[in-house]
RNA sequence: GCGCCCGUAGCUCAGGGGACAGAGCAGCGGACUUCUAAUCCGCCGGUCGCAGGUUCGAAUCCUGCCGGGCGCGCCA
């Protein structure tokens, strides 16, 4: 139990104590001032009116009526504030458990309903794009925070290779491979198609495997080989560069599947029986309405085909078959109109309410030198998110991604990431991570027994408290499906650690100091080394 | 027009009822014979978009404006 945790139930009883009463929701803080004490409550101020007392006076009696052998000292402080200072002994006790830990400190054994978290799922129609990126070192982190937290997560990809920009898709590559020996290949709307230079790569590599082959098939016939060739030549570049930004995966659904299995037409079925679809102007819609949804939505196009509702449906059931009992998709904000959609299609089918819950990530811009990167040559009219990892690496891409949170936008500043690299504050909390090691190299050794709780020099003292709060930060994190309170709170452990560094010597020659002091550095790098992998950005041992 | 999100230091962003609003970058000035100076310390810099309201207390909650983004397709 954390000593937010311990205090607040101290204070809980000292306030029935004192007054008779049960408070819940007991608030207990980290002050931002050192002289306000380890931790702080404001029970007094918040509960003066009930109690019909001047706060000063309530906190009084509290101070009075605490039991809590860990707290050296509790003082009364400002309009009423509790500080509390915990004993020294008491912190040793909470570093030797994170010690033993190591970097799982802080982590819960999984339970509770499991959860799918669904993202990036770009088309297979390109190279994933810097806006992919940003979706990639998101999902992923939280994925990883929620299972520290100990949550039930999976993560999927959902490859969406049945629809209407899949087929446009592969035309543009039979264009181009038709190209390639000197034919043409008729289009309906050339406008249409995909510009990039990659669709003239695949289309080599399709004429590499096939020569021309698939010209003498019937039109339908190759286009659909042709297409099948350049969405599995996309999913394999996007796995690749998944892979290399560290971006993992439990498991990818096909889209097509969904075509082929007839489960669509099993679920317009259903709904017909349900009532909830009506035919108006030659479409079948869902009255979506009907389920806290704006208006109604096409679910059959008048051409017969299916409007994504279609295979969306069926694969969020799909999910609720599979035993999840929350889908946490993450989409980008400029598909903001679509959960409600599909969260009402989901309550039509008889699905909770709350089994779709949506983050939705802002878009990032690339700047460089002011001014805003659009596209790129290989890519078409997007970046590629290959070449951002080549700009600025592994590290700096997934840290800067998510360093800010995912539901404003952000510029990424390019000049910033490369240039002045030395100044990076990935490079920052790498660098503590490097320092450590780099002392135990020197020491010989990694602390085997520890030496005798000492007292905590005020920069000790801060370094254990931001430590001991890790715990709460991954909970916190979790709860809130947010990544960026991760790289903010290793950027303050980090400064806490340079900062005691700075000051005290580590490999001296009192074996006790030494023995505390080596303790402390091994807390530290377990933390770090914990976080970072959170973020999927590597602890270097030197820099 | 309606709905959702966002306006915090020159820039990029934290903080989302409490004690003087924080960090990094940029700018200025200090600190390496001692475990890595990719560090540390100090200075400069903010009517927290504006105006009301709730509260003992508001950057934080409520309302209204202003400014920006996104959505309101038989596109996904």
């Amino acid at each position: 139990m954390s000593f937010e945790e311990r205090l607040a139930d101290a204070v809980r009883e000292a306030v029935h104590k004192a007054y008779g009463i049960e408070l819940d929701g007991i608030h207990v803080e980290r002050p931002n001032d050192p002289s306000h004490g380890d931790f702080a409550t404001n029970v007094a101020l918040a509960n003066a009116r009930v109690l019909r007392r001047n706060p000063r006076e309530v906190a009084e009696n509290l101070v009075g009526a605490l039991e809590a052998p860990f707290v050296r000292e509790a003082k009364v402080a400002g309009p009423g504030f509790v500080n509390f200072w915990l004993s020294s002994e008491a912190l040793w006790g909470e570093i030797r458990a994170l010690l033993r830990h190591g970097d799982r400190y802080g982590w819960n054994e999984p339970s509770g309903e499991p959860v799918l978290l669904e993202f990036v799922s770009a088309n297979p129609t390109g190279p994933m794009t810097v806006a992919h990126g940003r979706h990639a070192a998101y999902g992923d982190s939280l994925a990883r925070i929620m299972d520290a937290a100990g949550r039930n997560v999976s993560t999927e990809y959902y490859f969406n290779d049945g629809g209407n920009q899949v087929r446009l898709f592969g035309e543009s590559v039979a264009v181009r491979y038709a190209a390639l020996f000197g034919e043409e290949w008729p289009v309906s709307d050339p406008d249409a198609l995909y510009k990039g230079d990659y669709t003239e790569e695949i289309a080599r590599d399709l004429a590499a495997e096939h020569d021309r082959q698939l010209l003498e098939l019937e039109r339908d016939e190759a286009l659909r080989e042709i297409t099948a060739f350049a969405t599995r030549w996309c999913m394999d570049d996007i796995k690749r560069t998944l892979g290399r930004a560290r971006v993992s995966f439990d498991s990818f659904f096909n889209e097509k599947s969904v075509y082929e299995s007839g489960a669509i037409e099993e679920i317009v079925r259903e709904l017909e029986e349900s009532g909830t679809v009506y035919e108006s102007e030659g479409a079948l819609w869902l009255a979506t309405s009907k389920f806290g949804d704006d208006k109604d939505r096409v679910l059959v196009k008048s051409d017969g085909t299916y409007t994504y509702m279609g295979p969306d449906l069926v694969y969020h059931r799909d999910k609720w078959d599979r035993g999840f009992r929350t889908a946490v998709n993450v989409l980008g904000a400029d598909h903001a109109g679509y959960p409600p959609r599909l969260r009402a299609g989901l309550v039509a089918l008889g699905l909770p309410r709350d089994f779709l819950d949506v983050e939705l990530v802002r878009l990032v811009k690339l700047v460089r030198e002011g001014e805003q990167v659009k596209f790129s040559k290989r890519a078409g009219n997007i970046v590629a998110f290959d070449e951002l990892l080549d700009e600025v690496g592994e590290d700096v891409a997934r840290y800067f991604y998510v360093r800010s949170s995912h539901k404003t936008e952000m510029n990424f500043d390019l000049d910033l990431a490369i240039r002045q690299s030395d100044e990076n504050p990935v490079f920052y909390v790498q660098y503590a991570h490097a320092r450590i090691s780099s002392i135990f190299e020197r020491a010989g050794t990694t602390p085997e027994h520890l030496a005798p709780p000492g007292e905590l020099a005020p920069e000790e003292r801060l370094l254990v408290l931001e430590l001991l709060d890790f715990p709460r930060v991954i909970d916190n994190a979790a709860a809130r499906r947010e990544v960026h309170p991760i790289p903010t709170y290793l950027e303050t452990l980090a400064t806490r650690f340079h900062q005691f560094y700075t000051v005290h010597r580590v490999l001296v020659d009192d074996a006790d100091v030494r023995e505390r002091r080596l303790a402390l550095c091994a807390a530290t790098k377990a933390v770090l080394r914990s976080g970072l992998d959170l973020l999927g950005v590597n602890a270097p041992e030197k820099m």
